[in-house]
DNA sequence: AACTCTACATTTTTT
DNA sequence: ATGTAGAGTT
C-alpha cells in the first residue's frame, strides 16, 4: 500500500481523513478534488469499510472509470473490486432492474435516449392532433424532462393548478395530456428514459419503505463528485439513502455549476449546509494547475456573481503570461490568427499540438477553425460531433437488439418493422397503433394477436408482420444462451441489413458498412472482456446504454489541437487555451441574457474555460462573424472587460469602452475587402411582410429613420440591434425607430440591420433590406 | 416506397 | 450556410 497522505496538503489531508457525518469540500478549479475523492475512498477501504458498502456517484462513466483506476492502484484491484463507483444513472439503473418488478416494470426494461422520447413525442403529438407549430416537440420534451427532474408526476402536473394555468398561458393547455400519454407509452414498452431513471428510483423509494431501509443500509457512505450539477431529482435521492448513516462527503464547486439548462440546481450546494446542520466544511483553494495570473484573471471575473460560496483560489506557480486579448475583424480572421499563435509558441515553447485547446461556446465555430488547420496541415480533433450510436445504420441494428431483448419495446419496433423494407407501410401501422391506444396493449403484443382485433391488415402486410414475429422470437429464445456476437452476427444476416449496406458503394455508404464494421467488432470486444458468465446481448445493450460520444473517443492518443465547446471542456486542462468567440450574443450567449441566474451562467463557463488552461490563456473575438448565412456584427463580450487589467495583455482604451461604432470601416473594408452588403433579403419571418424604407431625413449628415411600408416609424417591438453599411455609421434610438447617421453615402447605398422582434427572439438575425428614400 | 422540394430553425448536453 | 422534417411527386 502507497503512503497516499504524504502527496495531500492540509486542507486535502483533513478532508481525506474525515471519514464520518456529512461533509461539504469545496474544490477550487485545478485544486486537486479528484485526488482527494479517490484518496478518501481510498483510505475508507483502508480503515476497515466493506468496498460494497461505498457508494460513489460521479456524472461521467469516464470520470468513474478514472477513478476506479485510481483507486484501484493505490489500494488493490481486489480490495477495490465491489465499490459502488458510477454515474447516478448508471448506478439506479441496476437497482431498477433490481427492484423493476415492484415499479411495474421487468428488469429487461428498455433505456430510451433522448431520439427515442422525441420521436415518441412527435407521434403523441400528431395522434392528439394538436398544432406542432405551438407544440414543439423539443419544447415539450424538455418542459417533461423538467418535471421529471423536479419529481412532478403527469398526475402531480394535472393536479397543479399554477403549472396547468402557465399552460394555459403559454397556449398549450394539452401539454398534461402529453405528459401522461408519454408516461402511459413509456410504461407499456417496458422502457424509462434517462430522467426516469432517477424519477423512478425516487419513487421506489418513497413508495417502498422496506427497498429503501435497504440500500440506506447497504450503503454506509456516500460521496458524490460535481455536486453542483445535481438536480433535485438526485438530490432528493442522495438525501434519502444518507439518512441512516449521515456519512455523505460531497465535492464541487458552485463556481463550475453549468448545466442549470439540464435542471442542475446550484442550490443544491449552497443549501447543503442548512440541509446538515452538523456539516464539516473543507475547502480546497489552492489551484494546482494554472499560473497566478490566470488564477488571478479567474478570480475577478468569478467576483463578479452575487450567488456563490466566498473562497479564494490562489495559485503557487510562475507569475505566468498575462492573457492575451486578440480581437479580429472577422471570425475567419480569428481562426487564421489563432492558428498562427498555436504555430509560433508550439516552436518557440515545444509544446505539443495536444497542448493546445480552443474553447468555444457553440459547435458551429469550430468550423473556422478546421478550415484554417487544414490550410495550416495543424491536426486537428474535433470533440462532439455526431456519436457513433446516433447513426441511422448503427441505431437500426440496436434496435433490432432492443426488440430482441425487450418485445415491448415501441420506439424499437417503429424503426425496424419496415427495415428492411416488408411491405408494412405507414397505414398498417397506423392501424396498429390506434389500437393501440384504444386497447392500452403494446404493439407487440397487438401484432402478436393479430387477429383477435379488427386491424383490417390485407394478405400481404398480415403475413409478413407475422414473419417478423417469427424472426424476432427466434432470437429472443436465443438470447440467454448465445453470446451477444453471435445472435448479432445472425441478426445482420438474418435480416439482409448487411447485404444492403454492403451493396451501397458510394462513399456514405461504404462509411456506413465501415461503422457496422466497426459495431461489430465493438460486440465481439465486450464478449471477449466478459467475465461473468454468458455475455448475452442484453449485457451488451445495458452496458452501451448509458454510453456517450466522449467514452468512446479516449484511445486516441495522436498528437492534435484539440476542439471543443467549454462545457465539454469541463474537468480537463491545457497548457494553452484559446477561448475563441468572445461576444456579446455568443459568449454570453443571446438566450441566456435575460436573466441575472442566465448571466451568471454564463459568466461561470468563462470561468471555466479560463481556469482549463495551466500557462498561458487567449481570448479572442472578432467584429464580425458568419451565423445562420449572415454577416453578423459584434461587440466585445462584457467578460473580457470584467477580467481584472492587471492580468491581462490588451490595449487599454479599447477594451474600455469596446464599441464598434468608432471604428472606421472604410479603412477595414479595403484592407480585407470581405465585407459584401446583402443585396436583397426579405423580411421574410414575419406574417405581415412589413417592408422597411429607410428614408434619408437631413441631407448632409443623413439622419435615416427606419419606416414601414406605410411611411409610419416602425414601432417599438422592432428593435434594431446592429446593421451593415458600407460607409461610416452611427446609430442612435429615436423615439420608436432608430435614427442612422450615414457620413458621405449617397441614397442608393444598400444597407442591412438585424431585428429582433419582441416576444420572438428566434427572428434576432433576420436580416431586412432597407432603401433610402430621397425626400 | 423512394425521390425531390420547401420551409424552417439555428446552445450548451455529464445521462 | 446547413441540416432536417414534412409535404408533395413520381
Amino acid at each position: 500500500m502507497k503512503d497516499y497522505l504524504s502527496g495531500l496538503n492540509t486542507p486535502q489531508k483533513e478532508a481525506v481523513l474525515c471519514t464520518t457525518g456529512p461533509i461539504l469540500v469545496i474544490a477550487g478549479a485545478g485544486s486537486g478534488k479528484t485526488r482527494v475523492l479517490t484518496y478518501k475512498i481510498a483510505h475508507l477501504i483502508n480503515s476497515g469499510i466493506n468496498a460494497r458498502k461505498i457508494l460513489a456517484l460521479t456524472f461521467t462513466n469516464k470520470a468513474a472509470r478514472e477513478m476506479k483506476i485510481r483507486i484501484a492502484e493505490l489500494i488493490g484491484e481486489k480490495e477495490a473490486s465491489g465499490l459502488w463507483m458510477g454515474t447516478f444513472h448508471s448506478v439506479f439503473s441496476k437497482i431498477l432492474r433490481i427492484e423493476a418488478e415492484s415499479l411495474g416494470f421487468t428488469s429487461n426494461f428498455t433505456i430510451f435516449d433522448t431520439d427515442d422520447s422525441k420521436s415518441m413525442l412527435t407521434s403523441i403529438i400528431k395522434e392528439l392532433q394538436l398544432d406542432t407549430q405551438v407544440y414543439k416537440t423539443n419544447e415539450i420534451f424538455s418542459q417533461i424532462s423538467m418535471a421529471k427532474n423536479n419529481l412532478i408526476t403527469p398526475n402531480a402536473y394535472a393536479a397543479n393548478g399554477e403549472l396547468i394555468e402557465k399552460d394555459r398561458y403559454k397556449k398549450r393547455p394539452y401539454f398534461a395530456d402529453i405528459y401522461l400519454r408519454y408516461c402511459n407509452k413509456c410504461k407499456l414498452s417496458n422502457a424509462m428514459d434517462f430522467d426516469d431513471l432517477l424519477l423512478n428510483t425516487n419513487i421506489l423509494f418513497r413508495d417502498f419503505p422496506e427497498i429503501l431501509a435497504k440500500y440506506q443500509n447497504k450503503y454506509s457512505s456516500i460521496l458524490v463528485d460535481e455536486y453542483q450539477d445535481t438536480n433535485f431529482s438526485q438530490y432528493l435521492i442522495i438525501k434519502k439513502l444518507a439518512t441512516i448513516h449521515k456519512n455523505i462527503c460531497i465535492v464541487g464547486d458552485d463556481s463550475q455549476s453549468i448545466y442549470s439548462f439540464r435542471g442542475a440546481k446550484i442550490e443544491n450546494i449552497l443549501n447543503f449546509k442548512s440541509d446538515y446542520p452538523q456539516h464539516k466544511i473543507f475547502k480546497l483553494e489552492q489551484n494546482y494547475r494554472s499560473s497566478q495570473n490566470i488564477v488571478d484573471a479567474a478570480n475577478s471575473l468569478i467576483e463578479k456573481n452575487k450567488n456563490r460560496i466566498p473562497k479564494t483560489v490562489f495559485s503557487e506557480k510562475d507569475k505566468g503570461e498575462k492573457i492575451k486579448i486578440l480581437k479580429t475583424f472577422t471570425d475567419a480572421e480569428e481562426g487564421y490568427h489563432v492558428a498562427e499563435d498555436i504555430i509560433n509558441r508550439k516552436i518557440q515553447y515545444s509544446f505539443n499540438y495536444s497542448d493546445f485547446a480552443i474553447l468555444y461556446r457553440t459547435n458551429a465555430q469550430s468550423r473556422v477553425f478546421e478550415e484554417v488547420f487544414i490550410k495550416k496541415n495543424i491536426p486537428y480533433k474535433v470533440l462532439g460531433s455526431i456519436s457513433f450510436y446516433q447513426r441511422k445504420e448503427i441505431k437500426d441494428i440496436l434496435a433490432y437488439f432492443r426488440l430482441i431483448i425487450n418485445n415491448s419495446d415501441e420506439q424499437a419496433i417503429h424503426r425496424i418493422i419496415n427495415y428492411p423494407t416488408r411491405g408494412i407501410g405507414e397505414t398498417s401501422i397506423n392501424k396498429i397503433i390506434s389500437i393501440t391506444n384504444s386497447e392500452s396493449k403494446s404493439f407487440w403484443e397487438i401484432l402478436c394477436n393479430i387477429n383477435s382485433y379488427d386491424i383490417g391488415l390485407r394478405g400481404k402486410a398480415k403475413e409478413s408482420s407475422q414473419r417478423f414475429i417469427e424472426l424476432i422470437q427466434y432470437f429472443s429464445a436465443k438470447l440467454a444462451t448465445e453470446p451477444a456476437s453471435e445472435i448479432a452476427d445472425e441478426i445482420i444476416k438474418k435480416t439482409g441489413l448487411m447485404q444492403d449496406l454492403y451493396n451501397d458503394k458510394t462513399p456514405e455508404g461504404v462509411e456506413r458498412a465501415s461503422n457496422i464494421d466497426q459495431l461489430m467488432s465493438g460486440i465481439q470486444f465486450f464478449c471477449n472482456e466478459y467475465t461473468e458468465g454468458t455475455p448475452s446481448l442484453d449485457k451488451f445493450v445495458e452496458s452501451i446504454a448509458l454510453l456517450t460520444d466522449s467514452d468512446l473517443s479516449e484511445k486516441d492518443a495522436s498528437d492534435r489541437v484539440t476542439l471543443m465547446t467549454v462545457h465539454s471542456s469541463k474537468g480537463l486542462e491545457f497548457n494553452n487555451v484559446y477561448i475563441a468567440g468572445a461576444e456579446e450574443d455568443l459568449f454570453p450567449y443571446y438566450l441566456s441574457k435575460d436573466s441575472l441566474s442566465g448571466i451568471e451562467e454564463e459568466r461561470r463557463l468563462f470561468y471555466v474555460a479560463l481556469t482549463r488552461a495551466c500557462k498561458y490563456a487567449h481570448i479572442s473575438f472578432a467584429e464580425q462573424r458568419f451565423r445562420f448565412g449572415d454577416y453578423v456584427y459584434s461587440k466585445p463580450s462584457r467578460f473580457i472587460s470584467e477580467l481584472d487589467s492587471a492580468f491581462i495583455d490588451f490595449p487599454s482604451q479599447e477594451l474600455d469602452e469596446p464599441d464598434f461604432e468608432n471604428d472606421d470601416f472604410s479603412v477595414e473594408l479595403k484592407k480585407y475587402n470581405k465585407f459584401q452588403p446583402k443585396q436583397t433579403k426579405s423580411f421574410s419571418n414575419t406574417n405581415n411582410n412589413t417592408n422597411l424604407i429607410v428614408k434619408p431625413i437631413q441631407p448632409a449628415k443623413k439622419l435615416i429613420k427606419i419606416k414601414d411600408a406605410n411611411n409610419k416609424l416602425t414601432d417599438s417591438n422592432v428593435e434594431i440591434q446592429n446593421f451593415n453599411i458600407g460607409n461610416k455609421v452611427m446609430h442612435e434610438r429615436f423615439g420608436k425607430g432608430l435614427v442612422l447617421f450615414i457620413e458621405g453615402s449617397d441614397s442608393n447605398t444598400k444597407i442591412t440591420v438585424e431585428f429582433e422582434k419582441e416576444g420572438k427572439k428566434n427572428l434576432l438575425l433576420k436580416f431586412a433590406k432597407l432603401e433610402i428614400i430621397s425626400d
